[in-house]
DNA sequence: AATTTATGTCAGCCATATTGACATATTTTG
DNA sequence: CAAAATATGTCAATATGGCTGACATAAATT
């Protein structure tokens, strides 16, 4: 399991009457199949489905990442944003690039340090992040009004505790700084 | 937001006092934006978990894919691995060749269809899909052992909530009939 | 017998990632 | 101040995992 392409049904299966060719199962007992795979299907298609709105663009899931995390935290840190996508700066180059040049991105010299180049949505940018966001919180909102009150809190303990621990923290800061952020304006 | 590569730390911001480029912020504040990153980062970690495994192998997410759900689905038609993949057999093909030929998947003949080329995890591999799994496995036993009881149940609400509406019974079902498959032996 | 289905394969292309080397400007340090 | 470290950018080559289109084969269905 990883990540994953986009939508699809789940075909009707053959269930034949074949044995698997491997012998030991039984000791997978204790294995969360339910939590992997539901997770498996649910990101699928939470990612899947910006995917649509970025076709238009000519975009891909590496523009989206990068927009939304500059959408989020308006004036970081060219290599911030390579930590937190965890990709070399070849690699953001491009698609920064690309997001830059069609006026969705703009950089900035640093006050303090002019070597860095603070990045920053623009007004398009912004409306782009914004749509592709709300894609998917409808499909939260959507999940969590089926469940009952308290689904949200839930979510974000569960997800909240499936990140590494040396990290969590930094992460819940990094979401607080960033709804800072767009709060103020 | 999309699909994630693996692991990074969140670094400290600059939180400078520059303000956005964009004008318009305010009118996102019901955007679900602490579940869109926290499903993020979860995820990110989550399937980054194998890959120091898959690394010794020369293996990458596709393969993980591929042996995770021919071993969870023993018997399954390559048609029906295309679908819940989402991809063309093209591309299965490459990935499906090296996980044949070095034994973590055998092809057997249909027995009513003899067009069919079943798919089945070798001893070999089911033990490294296992491995993967526990590594995932761990991580979600972390997190239900921090949060309280219930967890598990409310984790599971929640995913399942969020798959699409059309595919979500399909999905529940293939659950239920991989454990059923891999629970008799 | 003709058609459809399940699968495989060849060839070429694209997006996104990688490593390594090197360049430039700026800040920090000895 | 000179040297070293830092932030960023860029060039080139390469890998992975997707894609489309075309075509092939065997077996089932009509």
């Amino acid at each position: 399991m990883a990540d994953i392409n986009s939508n699809a049904k789940i075909p009707p299966q053959n269930s034949g009457g074949e044995a698997t060719a491997g012998g030991a199962q039984a000791r997978d007992a204790e294995a969360a199949w339910d939590i992997i795979e539901l997770l498996f299907f649910a990101y699928r298609d939470f990612v899947g489905d910006p995917d649509a709105v970025l076709l238009k663009y000519a975009f891909g899931r590496a523009h989206h990442r990068v927009l939304h995390f500059v959408n989020r935290n308006p004036g970081m840190k060219v290599a911030d944003l390579l930590d937190i996508l965890n990709i070399t700066k070849q690699s953001l180059g491009r698609v920064l690039k690309q997001l830059v040049d069609q006026g969705f991105i703009v950089q900035k010299e640093g006050a303090q340090d002019r070597r860095q180049r603070l990045l920053f949505a623009t007004a398009k940018g912004e409306a782009l992040a914004l749509k592709l966001a709300a894609l998917q919180t409808e499909r939260i909102n959507r999940a969590f009004g089926e469940l009952g009150p308290g689904a949200h809190e839930a979510a974000r303990r569960f997800l909240t505790a499936m990140i590494d621990g040396d990290n969590r923290e930094g992460v819940l800061r990094q979401i607080a700084r960033a709804d800072r952020a767009k709060t103020r304006g």
